[in-house]
DNA sequence: CGCCTTCTTGAGATGACTCAATGGTGGTGG
DNA sequence: CCACCACCATTGAGTCATCTCAAGAAGGCG
């Protein structure tokens, strides 16, 4: 049943100062999301389901809002979008994959992706069946709660972007934003390479920050300078560098302790 | 272990057109949601869960968020608001809680609740003790599957409202979540009472409304006149009316089809 | 009957958007 | 190796959507 392994288009252009992903090791080893805390045993037998390792160059469309789309997939290494779109052309970025990451997961896994991901960086992932991953969770019990508690966790980036959105200013948000991505970056450390005390690198376009917080890359670069005169923050040369932790912490209102429990 | 049975405080003030709260059935019968589709045996197993049925008035805070609450709930009847708060006291709703919905789930099942849960109508709920839940999804895996794909489904509402809360307008916004509202209390039908062909029953505020969209409640007034003067839809005597589906179709996005999967 | 909450409306302020032009930067091809 | 081109970021000027503040009206509840 499973289908060959695939690595195509490795590295099509692109600045990439992440260096190019880094070779594909065992499943287990990287997807630390997933299966962390699984038994030996259940490891094991979850290799069956594991349908080969892709990897997608930066701007690169994994899958798009609508298709009826065969696989789930754990991030091994990069970022991807994962967003929503309207008629008109208008784009919500949802959150952030980053390596360790599960995507793909939603409540009717027979039907088509309600959102869309796209390769931020250059990627590397794990792919699942979806027609057969219901199955798999019922089997594995401990695999179905961890995939829920996963999702509950992103449930939770959701809701404080949903917050942040609807409730605060362009400032507030852009500084969340940065804060959340600085912490979630530093946490899964050196699958991300770049990282320093106070900065980490940085692969998001203006554009794509305004897709996030719902603001227009005009009103993102202002919003940025304002962050930079305030002494706060900066995005330079593809590394955003936190200042001022402190007034950032104020400022965004981010809480830390969302990212001190031990499971992702 | 299971505590006695609670009947408090019924059906203090409030205007409550839906009528008190009906008496509470057993479980299995009203909450359709998690137990759809599960087979008896677990049905039957899984009373030893229950913790009894509380009965809320109007406007009562189930669970603060930060607070240490010890359940997590079956919604059977009535309306309650999820939602999160800023220091600054600004308030996002994330969602409304209808019959047959599941509240207090999250990442964290130990530690303290990431929402706040408050009642809109009189309610009344069936708990669970959050600190077994895990447990019991692990011993009872269709349980578990279900569970992540009834969180699933409430992710795809957040993410329904990140989008139009990050993309687009007053009206908007107004038109989906009056989309949005009507078609999930049609789908639970005869557990919410008050709903004809073209209108349901309508228990928010405009305050209300405009923590759930983003708006400051003089702008949901506006905005309600400028829907009401486009002949498109009205809220009155607490009621909504759908005057214009086609056009509210087309205004809302709202996709009908997410209502249609015979999942809730 | 009277209070208290909710809704409505007006006037003015402002944060974010639009449109448009300019300036960098990196990749590509000659 | 240099020049061009595309894409991205910046800045300015003007507009508009939504907010704030404030007053008054309406409706439910004790």
């Amino acid at each position: 049943m499973p289908m060959s392994n695939k690595k195509p288009p490795a590295a099509r252009g692109m600045k990439q100062k992440n260096g190019p992903p880094s070779q594909c090791a065992k499943c287990p080893v990287r997807a630390l999301a997933l299966f962390q805390g699984i038994p030996h045993e259940d490891l094991d037998w979850t290799q069956g389901y594991r349908e080969g390792e892709f990897a997608f160059p930066a701007k690169k469309v994994v899958y798009r809002e609508r298709e009826q789309h065969p696989y789930a997939y754990t991030l091994y290494s990069g970022w991807v979008a994962i967003s929503k779109s309207l008629p008109d052309g208008k784009c919500q970025i949802m959150r952030f994959a980053l390596p360790g990451d599960f995507i793909g997961f939603q409540a009717d896994m027979s039907g088509p992706m309600t959102l869309a991901a796209t390769a931020i960086t250059n990627v590397e992932l794990c792919a699942f069946p979806r027609s057969r991953m219901m199955n798999m969770f019922v089997e594995r019990p401990q695999l179905g709660a961890r995939m829920a508690q996963m999702n509950a966790r992103y449930m939770e980036l959701c809701q404080h972007h949903l917050l942040a959105a609807g409730q605060r200013s362009a400032i507030e948000r852009m500084a969340f934003l940065m804060m959340e991505l600085f912490f979630r970056v530093q946490r899964v450390g050196n699958m991300v390479p770049g990282s320093t005390e106070d900065g980490i690198a940085w692969p998001l376009a203006q554009l794509q920050i305004g897709q996030a917080i719902g603001l227009t890359p005009v009103h993102v670069s202002r919003t940025l300078k304002e962050l930079r005169a305030q002494g706060l923050a900066d995005i330079r040369d593809h590394r955003l560098i936190i200042n001022d932790m402190e007034g950032m912490t104020e400022l965004s209102q981010y809480d830390i302790s969302m990212e001190q429990s031990e499971m992702l």
